[in-house]
DNA sequence: ACAATTTACTTGCGCACTCAAGCATCAATC
DNA sequence: GATTGATGCTTGAGTGCGCAAGTAAATTGT
C-alpha cells in the first residue's frame, strides 16, 4: 500500500464516515428541533466575543456558502435562535446574535450531541481518539 | 480539554474539512466530465469481482441511498460508463457493471484524484498519514 | 468629487440528494 | 399453492445546499 493509495483511501473513507455521521447526527437532533448545520451555527455563535458573528464569518467558520447562511438563518430568525443585529461602523455586515431561547436550545442540543460524537469516537481509546482530533486539525 | 469536547472538535472539525474537500474533489474531476460521487462510483466498481454489483451493494459503498444511486447511474449509462446486466438468479436485482469506456475513464481520473488526495494529505508525514487512514477505519 | 473596484449580503435557478410510497420478485408459512 | 412478508429497485415530492447575478455600501484611485 504506497502513499497515494493512503490518500486516496482517506478521501474515500471519509465520504463514507461523514455521510453515516450526517445522518444519525440530524436525526439526534432533531428531538431539540434543529439540525445539524443549525447546531454548527449555534455553536460557533457561542463562542463568538459577545455571541455575535457577521454572516461571512458564520459561513467560513461552518464551511458552507454565504447564500447557504442567508437561508439557513431565516427559519431560526422566525423561531427567535437568533437575531439580526446591524454593524455601526458598516451598514453592509448584518451580525447574527444568539438570543437567550438560542442559548438554551443550543445548550440542550450541545449535551445530545455531546453524547452522539462520544458514542461515535468511542471505538478508538481517548488516546487514539486526541491523536485523530491533532491529526485533522492539521489538515 | 475533556474526552466529550474532543469528540465533538472531531465532528465539527470533520464538517469543515469534509465541505472544503469535496468541492475541490468535483472541481478538480470535472476535466473528465464525472463529479466526486461519480468516481466513487467508478471506484468501487473496479474493485468488486468482475467489475459488477448490485445497485444495493453499491449504495452501501458509497454511502448514498439506493435511490441516489438510481438516478447517478441513469446518466452514467446514458454516456456508456456503465451498464445494466440482470441476474439470473433474482430477477429483482439489476447489476452494474464497468464497460470499458469506464475503465479507462476511472483510470484517467484516478491520477487525477490520486494527485489532489495527496496534495490534500500533504501536511502530514507518511506515517501520520498512515496513522490516520488506520484510525479512521475503525470508526 | 466621482468613477471603478471590492465587499457583504440576497435572490433565482438548478442540482444532488433523501424519504416515503409504489411495483415486482423472491422466500417462508400454512 | 395461495398468503404474508421481506428485498431490490424506481418514482414523486420535497429539502438543502451552491453558483451566478443582482443590490447596496464601503474603499480605492485620480
Amino acid at each position: 500500500m504506497d502513499n497515494q493509495n493512503q490518500a486516496l483511501d482517506f478521501i474515500l473513507q471519509s465520504a463514507l464516515l461523514w455521510s453515516g455521521m450526517v445522518k444519525k447526527a440530524d436525526q439526534q437532533l432533531s428531538v431539540h428541533g434543529i439540525s445539524f448545520s443549525e447546531f454548527g451555527i449555534l455553536h460557533q455563535l457561542s463562542l463568538a466575543p459577545q455571541q455575535r458573528l457577521s454572516r461571512i464569518e458564520l459561513a467560513n467558520a461552518v464551511g458552507l456558502s454565504a447564500s447557504g447562511i442567508t437561508r439557513l438563518l431565516q427559519p431560526m430568525e422566525k423561531i427567535q435562535l437568533v437575531e439580526k443585529e446591524q454593524n455601526a461602523r458598516d451598514a453592509r455586515v448584518s451580525l447574527v446574535k444568539l438570543t437567550p431561547t438560542g442559548q438554551q436550545i443550543y445548550l440542550d442540543a450541545l449535551q445530545t450531541c455531546n453524547f452522539f460524537a462520544t458514542q461515535f469516537v468511542s471505538p478508538l481509546t481517548p488516546r487514539q481518539q486526541e491523536m485523530l482530533v491533532d491529526l485533522l486539525q492539521r489538515l
